[in-house]
DNA sequence: AACGAATCAGACTGATCGTTCTCCCTCCGT
DNA sequence: ACGGAGGGAGAACGATCAGTCTGATTCGTT
């Protein structure tokens, strides 16, 4: 937090808004449509309509753009679209796991798709010792997180694979909605619906009854 | 076909290898590795060990290379080992079906794990219209025809779904392992396994049993 | 021996990359 | 009124990009 000291009354009148934020919006949608090494600064400055010197003043190098870009995504995207929509559908952890799908399913049909720039750049910048890389699959693991909290309050045993299983429905029609599938939240649905099933149903013991039944 | 009328006892002998092969291998490591974008053809050159305007005679462009690159890909990749592979481990459709993934384990394991050259090169050429963009989608429709005929060798009633639904899973578990998940495709394959049985459950009398029990 | 095609080596072009620098203007707090 | 900071406009940096051109060398074939 604390966007380098904002306090109320201090905002830039030159085109509206403060610089940097003009920046940062301008790098979120072409970082998400185009992705990293497609974009240059000098599109950025276009698109801000900013001075060069000047987001180099806010963001020492691209890199750090590109991280900022990621911490933004996970909170645009992430935190208040994805998350919030689930818990807005429903209060039951099952239908809020189910729920991810109906969210990705608007999202799919939407004009502008974009995908999911986590995975993108993790694919994009191959090295794994790359803090653009490490930082895109980072976000990828609160993603997971959020997954697996879920699939506790639902009373699934093994929580971590069953959140890497939700997940690997997700990444995969995320890809296939890129390829033009627009029904492939639907596809995942139906399969994640009957591994939920499975899941509850072959493991029942481990929901909490009254004692632990579990053994020796 | 006809790499340049490839009769034998044809080959340079300068570097072992005809000049157009070298450059191809080196686009193939680089390309699979790094991405498109990354790699510069400088670095194929280098690698190659071939010289500039040799390459520049062999393929007019980098987007022709490119395309090249993707060809062979689906040669060796696509035909030559997955599809191969899945052919070898058994003969029933079902069992190839869940087999993609026993290849998939080994694949995650291996220490040069490159990730899909046909995901990877969609998600970085964004524009839909780029004859790049459009390969990588066409041998991704390719893997779907494949896995397309195996449902309907099953016996599942609607096949375009479910090939869809089962690339899905291979696509997710594909990115999971690019994350460094090394058992999604154990976790892939458990879902799998029970998406096959519900669509075998489900749709018992679209198996061609006696006549056709089929509507009005 | 001689020829042409293929390859090599490297300079070179123009464009673009990320980044730095300079100069000027405008604002805000004092 | 003044000073300093923030921003705008643009030149310029060195590096790298894809692609072209030249000239010498090596090959297979005759």
């Amino acid at each position: 937090m604390a966007v380098t000291e904002a306090q109320p009354g201090n905002e830039r009148v030159r085109g509206g808004g403060k610089a940097r934020e003009r920046i940062l919006e301008a790098a979120y949608d072409l970082f998400a449509h185009r992705g990293i090494q497609a974009v240059g600064i000098d599109a950025i400055i276009a698109h801000s309509g900013v001075a060069r010197q000047t987001l180099y003043r806010h963001f020492s190098s691209k890199q750090a753009l590109v991280l900022a870009f990621l911490e933004r995504r996970e909170e645009l995207w992430t935190k208040d679209w994805l998350q919030s929509e689930v818990k807005q559908r429903s209060a039951d952890p099952e239908q809020r796991l189910l729920a991810v799908f109906d969210v990705f399913d608007g999202w799919f049909r939407s004009p502008g798709f974009e995908g999911c720039s986590f995975i993108n750049v993790m694919l994009e910048i191959t090295d794994p010792a790359d803090p653009i890389h490490r930082a895109g699959t980072s976000y990828l693991v609160k993603i997971r997180d959020f997954l697996e909290d879920l699939a506790r309050s639902a009373g699934i045993a093994d929580a971590d694979n069953f959140a890497r299983q939700w997940h690997i429905l997700m990444k995969g029609s995320i890809v296939a909605a890129a390829e033009g599938d627009q029904d492939a939240a639907l596809r995942a649905q139906q399969i994640a619906t009957i591994a939920l099933r499975d899941a509850k149903r072959l493991e029942p013991w481990s929901r909490p009854l009254l004692g632990k039944p579990s053994p020796h």
